[in-house]
DNA sequence: CCGCGGGCAGTCAGGGTTGACCGTTCGTGC
DNA sequence: GCACGAACGGTCAACCCTGACTGCCCGCGG
């Protein structure tokens, strides 16, 4: 019989509450993300989840730095995967690599986060710092991914807001929008600009 | 003592209501706009708001396209005040205002709709058909400020997108940022994008 | 080996929201 | 003019969510 220290306890149910939170927050929003919801979802007792985020607002709080380390944990696998010789073909991956990260689903946890924040003193809070450790880091895995190369251009600095920016806008437009964001007509644009703004 | 018509009187309460309801968006989000905020905001009875709008589904719905409406009252008058010799200080001008429109009210419940219509089914049926005459309109808008001269540009269109999408997504982080967007260092890199592809 | 406290289960009251459902007034088409 | 139905005012039951609270188990430090 496996005994499980009091930490490992600790940890596990911490880690098993927040994924089930941030699938709430995906599959239900904001306010569907309830603590009786999550704690459905999660399959645990009213008592546990509470003794871990003694209130809903902690609990999203911690949500929010949780599905952060999964969104760059994400961008660092994708980084990996990119080795493409020719330069043409490389800054077409980039920015379907890029774009793809905009559609998996703590992008849309974020988002629910973000636009719940705007309302709520708290999380509004609480989450300002998380951001702008989480940009730096997302404008760092943005660098691993476009490459030395690109990154020396001098006007690389500019591309990477604006492909960002941009992207980051059209995602939003998909959330009321059924077609598949894999062929929005936006990627040309982007592909276009890269291109041209790398030399 | 003036009679008021019965058409008069819908279209007033109506016009109440709805303006009530884009308030609460704006000042306390989707969830904040509960028909009970709404009623008390607009000063109406329950039965008053009932009856023009069965459901809270309805209002929100009616909400959004009384929104747009507003909007684009809105850049029609930005539109006509915009009058600049010089095309540099011209381009810069159209920037600034542009921006300045993803800072308004209006900006801010529309995002509250799109992001409940991603896990609202019925919001999201019907917003979807709204939002596509929306973009048309808003597009045309768009043309009307930056004038004649600059749509002629074979480069336009590829322009106003990057910045049309580019801006929303710079203005998502003002949910969260306390900072005023009036000076956001995205409006230079705008600017300077601008110049360029106007020639 | 013992008792403290962390980890957890289950219940409950309080508050808020929705939409149904009464009743009443009065504009308007016939 | 007259009856019909639009335009309300006001109440209510059903529902859901939150967080407090009580009580139990058991790992772990002393």
């Amino acid at each position: 019989m496996e005994t499980r220290s009091r930490s490992e306890r600790t940890a596990d149910s911490r880690a098993l509450i927040l994924d089930a939170a941030v699938a709430c927050l995906v599959s239900d929003g904001y306010a569907g993300a309830s603590t009786l919801a999550v704690q459905a979802r999660a399959g645990v007792s009213r008592g546990r989840l509470l003794h871990h985020f003694p209130s809903r607002e902690e609990l999203l709080v911690a949500a929010a730095s949780h599905l952060v380390n999964e969104m760059l944990a994400e961008a660092a696998d994708q980084a990996e995967q990119l080795d493409v010789a020719d330069p043409v073909e490389r800054v077409e991956r980039c920015v379907e690599l890029n774009w793809a990260l905009f559609q998996k689903p703590p992008f849309w946890a974020a988002m629910e986060l973000w636009n719940a924040a705007r309302t709520d003193r708290a999380l509004r809070a609480a989450l300002a710092p998380e951001e702008r450790r989480i940009n730096q880091a997302i404008r760092a895995a943005a660098d691993r991914i476009w490459g030395p190369a690109a990154v020396a251009s001098p006007r690389y600095p500019v591309l990477r807001e604006l492909l960002f920016t941009s992207m980051r806008g059209v995602a939003i437009a998909y959330s009321f929008e059924d077609r598949p964001a894999a062929t929005d007509p936006h990627l040309a644009i982007w592909k276009d600009l890269a291109r041209q703004m790398l030399g």
